[in-house]
DNA sequence: ACATAACCGGAGCATCTGCCTCCACTTGGA
DNA sequence: TCCAAGTGGAGGCAGATGCTCCGGTTATGT
């Protein structure tokens, strides 16, 4: 870090290393950014000392982890951007980003909130967001997404599904997409009949199930 | 408490109590059920041992406080099964739901969890259901609402709307009526073109306005 | 006017959680 | 074999939160 010299780690220096990125990407994902750096420690079973000689700070392991997915959701952008018809390339790019996301709170915590630090982060949300725009202008184009849709609305939009995904994360990890459906359908100028559910709705058991996680998740 | 004899606070003590509702309420409403009885104390400009005198523990303060407003809840619901035009009862009552909620986080969290204690806002909960239910069920027989549509998913979207309510509530406190317009259009089954937007979209300055806060809320 | 029970404020205690440092001990590899 | 590189985890520090305690104040009945 002080000079240039890159001398390679010792190998099971490297090693720790590895279990400290590979358990930050795990606890990351279910936890948030709340995560602590003591939590990864003991998951990637190494001392917390360890983590912090190899990270300086949280801020920085969390820009080495999130470049390359913030990478991924650039990728989903461009892929749907290539499809040749407008709404189904609005479509997959928001159910794509979606999933993303509710596979990993941190992710999109990142993509909601601005911090002074993550520099990086910042930059890779730069580059997102033309491409995003460039995919909903097409689709209005083609008078197959509603005029009166602004960009701003599909940051609402995400972090009310993603929130919604959270909720039930436990019980019924795929119920996020009924609500993504629902919406879908709101967005569109001219549509006769509803498309169909693409999962059943939660049980009653479900729905019990994600009031108390969430209430003592809260509570925590 | 300890006796049968309701005998009268002092004067002041009276006051007191009064100061440390209102307070409650206030805080409660803008910061959810997180707040503690420090920060309403000070915010009721009161010693926190009054508070603690007045109420022995938060449970107590939150049931005296969250009867009435589930009540309000309940009165929406009644009066919107009142309504002669099906789609309008659903739509009016889901509108008015999610106002009560956005004003009130404390609200919204106490009907989309459970928790052990408060058995008295348990029992709310439960009264409102059914009510809720047959809104629903008369707009699905009526042909106003999609068939597959199920009460669940109506926790799924208040859920949602309601977090991203907190999301721009300092830049943009009606910025979520937008996406409950989606919502209810992506609930109809029939629907040709689509209705017009409520409120104008958030600009650039509210959208990092809205980023900048929710960080900062986050880290905290 | 005065006595006194009721009430008040807020310093302070206990607890918890999270970030990070330090240093005595261990180990890879030249 | 030897030692620089690496390790672990106790513990310092800081901030939040729930709650108690008690010396001092005040309302109220007589």
């Amino acid at each position: 870090m002080a000079t240039i010299s890159e001398r390679p780690l010792r190998r099971d220096a490297e090693r720790n290393r590895q279990r400290i990125l590979d358990s930050a990407r795990v606890l990351f994902a279910e936890r948030g950014l709340g995560a602590s750096l003591d939590e990864i420690a003991r998951h990637a079973d190494v001392g917390v000392g360890t983590v912090y000689r190899r990270f300086p700070d949280k801020e920085q392991l969390i820009d080495a982890l999130f470049e390359e997915r913030l990478g991924e959701i650039l990728a989903a952008a461009t892929a749907s951007l290539e499809m040749s018809d407008p709404w189904a390339a609005f479509a997959q790019f928001l159910e794509r980003s979606m999933e993303l996301q509710v596979e990993d709170r941190a992710l999109k915590e990142l993509l909601l909130s601005t911090t002074a630090a993550h520099e990086r982060i910042e930059r890779g949300r730069q580059q997102i967001q033309p491409v995003v725009a460039a995919i909903l202008g097409r689709a209005q184009q083609a008078g197959v997404v509603r005029e009166d849709l602004a960009i701003s609305d599909l940051l609402l939009l995400q972090h009310g599904i993603g929130e919604a995904a959270a909720y039930t994360r436990e019980a019924a990890p795929e119920a996020w997409r009924r609500m993504m459906l629902i919406a879908l359908d709101g967005l569109r100028p001219d549509r006769r009949r509803p498309s169909p559910m693409p999962v059943p709705p939660l049980d009653d058991e479900q729905v019990v199930c994600s009031m108390r996680d969430w209430g003592l998740r809260r509570r925590r």
